[in-house]
DNA sequence: CTTATGTTGACCGCTCCAGTAGACAAAAGA
DNA sequence: TCTTTTGTCTACTGGAGCGGTCAACATAAG
């Protein structure tokens, strides 16, 4: 029942970008995403085209540039990121709303799996298709405020202009390999 | 958010060996299994032997052989045979209550995502560790019985000791090939 | 023109899924 | 005892997809 780490790192980017539009900053680069989350960088890179395709983030290039939200936060729902990531969000596809396919068992209407699947996949979809970027927003900020965490992406944009203490980045590419 | 064709298969089997049971029969041929629910065989094999090594099949070898449960179907949980089969129900391993690993995230306490996916992966247990082989089978039987339809697995153990049409099983398995 | 960023596309090693094949062991019946 | 019918065990495999890496390029700011 395992989503994959792309759309892992797809929701996780989501978030980020949320959380730092929501603290007052419009763009946030790729850098700055893989090192809060320690997401390999150019794996990163791609599921984020995939969501510039799908339309949830644009990007600027050039110096200065990076990504920011294509919509609004409480029009991105879970269940839809995770569908165009990672295809439907039912157990097995004959219970499937969003891409059904026909299963081999003989009689659908009694099949004891299927019903209990339904349900199964019902209470997913309950949950994802119902809750926003902006409500997980929303929730994580109180909470980092509430115990007085450092929040992240703090300074607006004046952080982007520093020099940009990026050494992290390129090594945590390479320590992560291991002796074979 | 699939559950493997192996798992789905698992589940299948068991469901089909409990309605036998239930039905009166108290053992059933793999063939007829993969016959019913139009399984390969020679997979569905693999898969009964999992399940056997776990407890919750036995099996009677040699002619009038067949499979068995091995414990009370009000002791199966699906939520156990997923997890057997295909691994924790939980969508990402940090939510994980049976398989727990710690995530990349620099603070799992403030973690969006992390609260969402709790939210899912607890919905998702309510039911399948909540139901049990023997409610599926009940609510199947019935709703067949509702119905009108035939029973699958009829006749007892005078079926088992007929001549056994099985031409139709091993056709089943050439005629899935496709023209490449 | 330099430098920092995003863009594109090719590539890749590996694991696992889904399934196949074949020889073998046990049990029942002739 | 021999045959037939069942389950058992072991090995293998094609293909897909996961989880990345790399190099070359386009774009924009200073």
């Amino acid at each position: 029942m395992k989503i994959s780490k792309r759309g892992e790192y797809a929701l996780r980017a989501l978030i980020d970008i949320g959380i730092a539009q929501e603290l007052g900053r419009e763009l946030v680069q790729i850098n700055e995403l893989a090192q809060q989350e320690r997401l390999p960088i150019k794996f990163l890179e791609q599921i984020l085209t995939q969501l510039k395709e799908a339309g949830y983030v644009d990007s600027k290039r050039g110096k200065l540039g990076g990504y920011f939200l294509a919509k609004p936060m409480k029009k991105i729902k879970f269940g839809a990121v995770i569908r165009l990531i990672d295809g439907p969000l039912a157990p097995i596809s004959c219970v499937s709303v969003t891409a059904y396919e026909r299963c081999t068992c003989p009689d659908e209407a009694h099949c004891g799996l299927r019903m209990l699947m339904l349900d199964v996949r019902n209470s997913i979809a309950a949950i994802l298709d119902r809750y926003t970027l902006a409500d997980t927003v929303e929730v994580t900020l109180r909470k980092m405020r509430r115990d007085k965490v450092a929040l992240p992406f703090l300074g607006g944009i004046l952080r982007a202009q520093l020099p940009a203490p990026l050494e992290f980045v390129k090594q945590n590419a390479k320590s992560k390999r291991k002796t074979k």
